[in-house]
DNA sequence: ACGGGCAGTGGAAGCGCTTACAGCCCAGAG
DNA sequence: CTCTGGGCTGTAAGCGCTTCCACTGCCCGT
């Protein structure tokens, strides 16, 4: 990048570098004449102003970042893309960072914080100390699929209801023994074991402890093998990743689902409409999640105090095939 | 970010700012007791330099951005985590944009040239005239998933081999009434098609002309109730979404896959393996796209001329079932 | 005819950092 | 004992922009 300077623009245009910079942003009065002039003079250089001087002279970058964890598949993306379109309407770019747990992750971070006017992070990306200080630095940050902490905000969908809903929903298939599979102590997926097990409990059942796997196709499919020796009535799993490979493992074995066990995901993900049998799942509004982060981001930027709250996106249950067999109307949606 | 600066540094550690300077990036000879007194006011301080200062003294921003079209779905994401890992490993962060082809398009691209080393540009995101304006200021360019525009250099993966297979597959299976999917003339796809009408071609199989339809699920799904009306032998679609939707239609209409009619995909997205029957499809290599053009883009920032080449990184062929029977040996993959 | 006010403009001080350049001091060489 | 050359450090000039402040005319009210 080659680019000019304000200066030369100035210069051509036979002003100061102030009225250019008036001119250009629409700050303060310019006569016609002169907005002419700096107007021809600017295309004339192809002048662009370099967004270091702006943001430095402005105090602020223009931009967010957002961290997540190296988790492939559908489920960051979705998020990705409705953070990113809300950013772009709000006129800040975007920087991305996953961590993938590596060592020199505080230092990444830190970096990032640099370029940056505020902070998404996801789910359980960062350790808390490295968390407490990036907030007591005054970092505006956002917290994406957890609850809140200390000096930020957070958005997250709904776990509790969904699981309840779900976990009914299996127990008027008739369902009694449940397994569940993926356990890590995250704040989303023990939020729903939780639930799971006190609805169980209300019906007289006793939960199972969750059994720890890799959120993985691979992972659900090697706790698969394990799990389905005991033959559960069902499966409950930590999301759709590991309950399609839950169903690659009842395949291996010769079950049929639903009929020799149930198998449920969580997040709805494109291959859980497409598998066959289709995954009863929850649908999380991923989409919504990322704008929702981006518009608190905003505020926060904007000057309004963290309030520490978590806002609580809506789920649907989505009843396919995979939890049991239902009369027709109930078949497929969209 | 009420960050405390390099002078407050110096003054706490009695020495002057380049000192500093120096002990903190290790350019220039500083004798370890200074060195010991930076360290400490540093800490003290919490001080962390501003990206902003850093930059416009160095004049690079270390950052380089990629703009890709509102593709939702596994593709991009994939490949954007592969173009972060090697970004981040070159000590670089990452910029992304999402062109809704909205209007404010070019000054939204243009805004983030200013704020990068360096742009990947995914497939047809960009007008060419764009394109040819960004890569004459002199910013390094990447293309990625088509072929280098003049003045930069090009990553995508084989098309037209792959093509040629699937086609030669599907003859061997007998089928000879073929349709095509989605049909835009975008690089990578037209290749596609190409191959396998050339293919078909030597095979005395006209080749019909690809059918338009949006890269969705639901595109898939409304053109094949149009295209599925003729009773073609093969629906040989532009992607594994198009597939997919195709094979919705083909359910609603009592087809059964593969007996009544085979369907193909591209991508080998996740959905594909888990669609039953699972897609037949050609896997790219995702990840290995990004991370290509991401060291790509590293060279020439780095000052390397471009040399308009297209890089093209090796495809797979994914028998499943969707094609047709196959010997059990043949089944899944992995 | 005269003063006040305001549109229009330029000067200059930052914003936070890097880095040439110059100066200082001291050890070792002659 | 002087001279020289490092090692170490400070001064200051940018990097490209925004914006406060001061200044010049000119128009208008009286």
């Amino acid at each position: 990048m080659s680019d000019s300077t304000i200066y030369e623009v100035a210069r051509l245009a036979g002003v100061s570098i102030a009225t250019v910079s008036r001119a250009l942003r629409g700050t303060g009065p310019v006569s016609p004449a002169t907005r002419e002039k700096v107007r021809r003079a600017v295309e004339q250089l192809r002048f662009t102003p370099s967004r270091l001087g702006v943001s430095l002279a402005e105090g602020r970058h223009a931009a967010n970042g957002i961290v997540f964890p190296d988790l492939s598949g559908p489920y960051f993306g979705e998020v990705l893309l409705g953070y990113e379109e809300v950013a772009a309407e709000l006129g800040r770019s975007v920087l991305i960072l996953s961590t993938r747990d590596g060592a020199g992750m505080p230092e990444t971070v830190k970096d990032l914080a640099t370029r940056v006017d505020g902070l998404v992070v996801f789910g359980q990306t960062l350790p808390g100390a490295l968390l407490a200080e990036l907030a007591d630095s005054g970092l505006p940050m956002v917290m994406l699929a957890r609850d809140a902490h200390p000096g930020t905000e957070a958005v997250r969908s709904e776990n509790s209801d969904a699981a309840e809903a779900l976990t009914v929903h299996l127990i008027a298939h008739g369902h009694r023994r449940f397994v569940l599979a993926g356990g890590h102590d995250e704040g989303d997926v023990s939020q729903r074991w939780t639930a799971v097990a006190r609805t169980l409990g209300h019906h007289g059942i006793t939960a199972p402890r969750p059994v720890e796997c890799p959120y993985t196709v691979e992972g659900g499919h090697e706790a698969g093998l394990r799990l389905l020796r005991d033959h559960p009535d069902v499966v409950m799993c930590a999301d759709d990743q590991v309950a399609l490979g839950v169903i690659l493992a009842a395949e291996e074995l010769g079950l049929r689902i639903p009929d020799d066990v149930a198998v449920t995901g969580w997040d709805d993900i494109m291959a859980a409409r497409h598998s066959r049998p289709a995954l009863t799942t929850v649908r999380q509004p991923l989409r919504e999640l990322g704008a929702a982060a981006a518009r608190l981001l905003d505020e926060l930027i904007a000057g309004a105090e963290p309030t520490n709250t978590t806002r609580v996106l809506a789920t649907d249950l989505v009843v396919r095939a995979s939890c049991g067999v239902h009369p027709p109307a109930h078949q497929e949606e969209k």
